[in-house]
DNA sequence: ACAATGACGCAACATTGTTGCATTTGTATC
DNA sequence: GATACAAATGCAACAATGTTGCGTCATTGT
């Protein structure tokens, strides 16, 4: 837990950060708020801004899905910075997938740039075929 | 304008419907209400309603965001009923690429089902750059 | 110990989309 | 064309997720 960054190593945030380094896939919100200890109980809006900043400063990263819900996820070395994921269509589940899309350069219309790409695969996980 | 499909030909889904024929790009409920003719001034719940029911009947499709807000677009022949989208991370437009992001399987973990992929490059439109 | 800055908690708000239900409208049948 | 039925609409209330403002508390550097 190396925590060398802009701000303070603040109980909330290591905690946070255990919980979701301790997931395998990525988690919502309500999901990390669940998880936290009793002795961790924060407000809804520190946890957003705590996520928020775990996020500017590169320890976690999070996904946007079709349910208008971010989850999250940390920063695994085994996984590059840029990867896709896969969503299960039925218990809504969420992984990152370790192979890279690549970033063969897409057909953009003329005078368009790229910047990133965001991939999702869609299917049904182990449990829920 | 070929309504053969289950339910109604009403003057709300045939102008909706011609309103996103009109247009280029993906646009948002909030857009589509603002483009609607004075005479057909509806329920944003009937919009809702109308738009999901033109998704159900394969006439319109609607596209996920990072900015938790759906995008509708005809469904014009000319691309394939799975393609990509670009999102301009300027002007938050979005268009559909009609280049297929290829079903080349994706290597999932064993025991699960692939099913659709969904996939948005970012980057600056031309107006944006 | 003190002051400055960052983090936190609480309340209120914003946005997007959904549900229930009564009313209206379109369509098939007569 | 009138009638009956089902589908579509409008309205109000609700739900879920996330954001903003601001006063208070805690951490850190001096
Ligand atoms: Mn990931
Ligand atoms: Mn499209
Ligand atoms: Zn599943
Ligand atoms: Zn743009």
């Amino acid at each position: 837990m190396i925590l060398h960054h802009s701000g303070r190593a603040t109980a909330g945030r290591i905690g946070i950060l255990a919980t979701l380094l301790a997931e395998q896939k990525a988690i919502t919100h309500r999901e990390i708020e669940q998880r936290l200890p009793q002795s961790l109980q924060l407000d809804r809006v520190t946890l957003y801004r705590t996520l928020e900043w775990l996020v500017e400063n590169g320890l976690i990263h999070k996904i946007t899905s079709d349910d208008r819900v971010w989850r999250y996820h940390a920063n695994h070395e085994s996984h590059s910075h840029q990867h896709a994921h896969f969503k299960c269509t039925g218990c809504a589940q969420v992984i990152c997938l370790d192979s890279l899309p690549t970033e063969q350069s897409w057909p953009l219309p003329t005078g368009y740039r790229f910047q990133e790409i965001e991939l999702t695969v869609k299917g049904l996980c182990a449990n829920c075929c």
